[in-house]
RNA sequence: UGCCUGAUAGUAUAAUGGUAGUACGACUGUUUUUGGUGCAGUUUGUCUUGGUUCGAAUCCAGGUCGGGCAACCA
């Protein structure tokens, strides 16, 4: 534990338990249904939950939410798995609510000895009728006051399958007229003759969240049990449960939940997505989900990072998304691999080269002292790119134009002496001269120049594809704007380029980060081969001079 | 017109009755063979009205504004 780094209100909590000797150590959970793709609000939370039991010292359950057997799926289940793992996380024990139905039916069976549970026959729409409003009180009806017999025969058969799904569901038998809503005789058990994933045709009766959650908690003697703003209002439920089930006092807590600038973190938004084809799957480069950031060349270490940097309380937030962006540069620039690629390139002929050409070394990381250098060819004919010449430059144009001197990265300084025009006055090519004694690592030309551009030779350039990736929706509260969230999707989120490549990049690792100069941080798609590179923008470099255009 | 929550720079997050700090962003300057990186600096804040106190972001009371709650979802 650092010094200087102050608490946030749970750390505050766990450490106060943990000085009173209330537990001797901790136990959290990750509790996530498998209904979907993990995404970086889930990765919140996984931070928290496996940075406290890390922190403190304890540790954390992986659970699984699977009450709902019509929206859960082993897809999910194994894709929340590899998730966790990739963002470098162990859990202690893997577990199901499944696991406990015939515990969870025990305990139903519980509440109705003491008369604190009752089959009700009414419809959804009679119970939601009868619940009342928030300013007025829910009304009974006659299946309230049936006997703890026939409640116990009822739920007996409902188990038994002799009803229809929706005939019957079991509810505590609480407080009608409670001002919160929950408390008003919640259902506990409902009716469904689905396959489960896992428990496959055992049961058709389910529990419920609030009959699950809490319950669950207590069997695996989870000491703090963290969720999001939204489950305040089942706190009471969940304690109620705990209290007359008299098993063990997990206690809940709430933070809120994690909002970024341009981006949706609703599982059922994301799930629209891919199912209308907005993108082209979960994991998508696009997608917020953490198997799409994987595949767009995020590393787990940036997640954690990020995850660190925003902290937890419990107000509402929404985060930049520019904070994602910088945790991951912050890491990217340490690692990644330097390499030219040009986008759009021009022609560019050095009119005094005449060796033909030679090997070039160039630094792989100019951050790290130790990370070697590599053969980069150099010729004659160069790919440069279009918007790094212009021929009638700006004041502050630090690039090539006519009479202007550049640095080729990693070899000659050279000087635009002329350049071509094709019939529809686009630059073909520019001719330069370069300055031999000028050669990167032994200059002695005396010469300085302002810019220095990356190129790729004309003769060993290799093709590649870059997919270009930009934010997914056009406006910065996504869910606070007014309409469907889906029209203010930005159809320019992806542009596919075609580049030239300098060759190295057919001999790297195919999971290596790299950092195409001066354009960005890219990673090797997965669907990109040694004959046909992709790569994935993972995000640009900071760009003063874009911003400077701007002006 | 109920209940539950919350409110500190543009965005987050600290300060636990005693100097309002940190990060990201923005802006300056500087370094640099990436207009990248690094370094230095500047900028902007306690929702409001009262009260308690020598002293309030913090405690109390009222108000304002935001979020949540009436799924056989989690």
């Amino acid at each position: 534990m650092s010094e200087e780094k102050s608490l946030n209100f749970i750390e505050e909590i766990i450490s106060q338990d943990l000085a009173s000797g209330k537990y001797a150590q901790i136990l959290t959970r990750f509790p996530p249904e498998p209904n979907g793709y993990l995404h970086i609000g889930h990765a919140k939370s996984i931070c928290l939950n496996f940075g406290l039991s890390n922190h403190f010292g304890g540790g954390t359950n992986l659970r699984f939410d699977d009450t709902n057997p019509t929206t859960e799926e082993t897809e999910y289940v194994e894709s929340i798995k590899a998730d966790l793992q990739w963002l470098g996380f162990n859990w202690v024990k893997e577990c199901y609510a499944s696991d406990y139905f015939d515990t969870l039916y025990g305990f139903a069976v519980q509440l109705i000895e003491k008369g604190l549970a009752y089959v009700d026959d009414s419809s959804p729409e009679e119970i939601a009728l009868q619940k009342g409003t928030p300013t007025a009180a829910g009304t009974g009806n006659e299946y309230r006051n049936r006997s703890i017999a026939e409640n116990l025969e009822l739920f007996t058969n409902m188990k038994a399958g002799k009803y229809t799904d929706g005939a019957k569901v079991l509810r505590a038998k609480i407080d009608l007229a409670n001002p919160n809503m929950l408390l008003r005789d919640p259902i506990l058990y409902r009716i469904k003759k689905a396959h489960h994933h896992r428990t496959g045709d055992t049961w058709c009766i389910y529990p419920m969240y609030d009959f699950a959650h809490g319950q669950s908690d207590a069997i695996e003697q989870i000491t703090h049990s963290i969720c999001t703003l939204e489950f305040i209002p089942h706190r009471a439920l969940y304690d109620w449960g705990i209290e007359n089930l008299g098993i063990y006092p997990s206690k809940q807590y709430e933070f809120s939940r994690l909002n970024i600038t341009y981006t949706i973190l609703s599982k059922r938004k994301l799930l629209q997505l891919v199912q209308e084809a907005h993108v082209a799957s979960w994991d998508d480069p696009r997608m917020p989900t953490i198997s799409g950031m994987r595949r767009r060349g995020y590393t787990p270490e940036s997640i954690r990072d990020f995850c660190d940097r925003i902290g937890i309380a419990k107000r509402e937030n929404i985060i930049d998304f520019s904070l994602l962006e910088f945790c991951v540069r912050e890491h990217l620039n340490k690692i990644a691999q330097r390499r030219m690629v040009v986008t759009d390139p021009i022609k560019l002929v050095i009119t005094n080269y005449e060796q033909g050409e030679e090997i070039l070394q160039s630094e792989n990381n100019p951050e790290d002292a130790d990370g070697g250098a590599r053969a980069v060819p150099f010729s004659k004919e160069l790919w440069i790119e279009r918007g790094d010449f212009m021929e009638e430059p700006t004041k502050k144009y630090f690039r090539l134009g006519p009479g202007l001197m550049v640095r080729l990265k990693s070899a000659y300084i050279v000087k635009c002496e002329s350049f071509e025009k094709d019939a529809a006055g686009v630059v073909q090519t520019v001719f330069v001269t370069y300055v031999p004694e000028s050669k990167s690592g032994s200059d002695t030309s005396g010469i300085h120049v302002k810019g220095t551009l990356h190129w790729v030779s004309a003769q060993h350039a290799v093709p590649v594809v870059l997919n270009e990736y930009d934010r997914l929706f056009k406006v910065e509260d996504v869910d606070g704007a007014e309409g469907d969230f889906k029209d203010y999707l930005n159809d320019q989120s992806l542009t596919k380029t075609n580049a030239w490549a300098e060759p190295a990049l057919v001999t790297d690792r195919l999971d290596a980060r790299f950092q195409f100069i001066r354009k960005g941080y890219f990673y090797q798609d997965t669907t990109s081969t040694k004959g046909a590179l992709v790569f994935n923008r993972t995000v640009t470099l900071k760009d003063a001079w874009a911003k400077e255009q701007k002006k």
